[in-house]
DNA sequence: TCTCCATGGATAACATAGTTATGGCAGAAT
DNA sequence: ATTCTGCCATAACTATGTTATCCATGGAGA
């Protein structure tokens, strides 16, 4: 689970080397040639593993949504639930933060940037990502800890379904808007916004300020064992 | 105001066509050659009055922060601030869902992370995305209709601006959910996510339920006068 | 062992789309 | 009238996704 992929086989190695230029090249590095040639192979791998980049692109937005979900499945519960979903939301954050450009191709914002060549057909139909059935994963992930956050009686009864999309729609603009540099580069935007975000949306469904702000305290403190603050080159032991 | 924007200039008349061809064709109708040949003319009008196409695709954002910003400045206050806040709201999600494509291209442009030495670096002034700053606009909209809020008297005294940015996360994060299908197509998010989430943020900043509920009950019935629920293809006596 | 076939992949050609070079034409300036 | 300037049509150039073709390799079966 620790050890370091291994070269495995050519369509591994493809996805890798996509994932990597996307990272370090923007979407840009997404082009048939710079993939293949990254493994030391032609432009025919792409189409003899999958089929085209469109399809390449579909098998990355899918293998971000499987690291988003893993990242979230750290997230030990406590007995605090509040503080639990507060954690989730950290986690959430920090895997965005940490793969920004996989992040946004995820959500299809960055991806129909029309490339030269022909054409292209994956996330644009009518603005329609393929992706949603993948987000579901993560979004079980928020409807579970919201279910313990109203079953433990923090907060007045209600669907979790309805109060986990309110919070996915909270946490997802944030962390665009972050990504963005809309809060600046120095990730003081998790106190000065996403935490106090937080905050108000458990006291909004039900929860005393009070103790909204020591479980927020409280993952706070949990934290560290996460990512660095955003700030790139830091030790990332993903996967 | 009302006028049918006449032909104008050529530099106008492209940028016209190219919204279009977004709206209707998405990222894919963003092509030099369909631009051009939309209003009868060759690739070189687009580079005579642009440069390129990063160039034209960067005013069609700035347009599109014009548009959000005239469209957020209908909303006139009344003398419910936070119904004049979820009014914002509404106003904001119809804008982004009347125009879905011309919304994520808004805000799907900014990839500062990687600061790629040459290729389109236009977006990338001082570190800071171009249309960052002209979110900006809309972004004093909401500082406006939250210090009005917090000045009010129905929530705890807090920074306008950093209320701000809870909100506008919030709505940001919402609107590009629903835009990409997650709360359905038929305009339910609204009642079932969006309108909850406006609750549970004024009630998180200090507003009781009871008034933020009656607050969003008013808005309710003014909404109407904005767009359609978002179905497209409806009147959008835009500009 | 030899033959045959299937699979993966290299090479190269093709189509598309951004970009640029060139030149012409109309109207303004002199 | 001449010259100059700006707009833009034409066509060429380049990069990129895609496809056609062909070769190599390795396993199955005789």
């Amino acid at each position: 689970m620790v050890s370091v992929d291994e070269p495995a086989n050519t369509r591994e190695r493809l996805l890798e080397a996509a994932i990597k230029l996307l990272a370090s090249n923007g979407p840009e590095g997404l082009q048939a040639r710079k993939v293949a040639s990254e493994i030391g192979a032609s432009t025919m791998a792409v189409y003899t593993h999958f089929g085209g980049m469109p399809q390449l692109t579909e098998a990355i937005v899918r293998e971000g949504f499987r690291r988003l979900d893993q990242q979230l499945s750290t997230v030990e519960p406590t007995r605090d639930p509040v503080a639990d979903l507060f954690a989730l939301g950290l986690a959430y954050r920090a895997h965005a933060l940490d793969n920004p450009q996989l992040y946004r191709l995820m959500f299809g914002l960055s991806m129909p940037l029309p490339r030269r060549g022909t054409r292209r057909n994956l996330l644009t139909a009518a603005g329609v990502p393929t992706d949603l059935a993948e987000g579901q994963t993560a979004f079980q992930h928020l409807v579970t800890a919201l279910t313990r956050v109203i079953d433990s009686g923090r907060t007045r009864k209600e669907d979790p379904k309805r109060a986990a999309a309110q919070v996915w729609s909270a946490i997802h603009g944030y962390v665009l808007l972050e990504i963005a540099g809309f809060f600046g580069r120095d990730g003081r935007g998790v106190e000065q916004v996403l935490q106090p975000l937080g905050i108000s949306l458990a006291v909004g469904l039900g929860d005393t300020v009070r103790a909204a702000t020591r479980s927020a305290r409280a993952v706070q403190r949990r934290a560290v064992t996460f990512q660095g603050e955003g700030q790139p080159g830091n030790t990332t032991p993903r996967r």
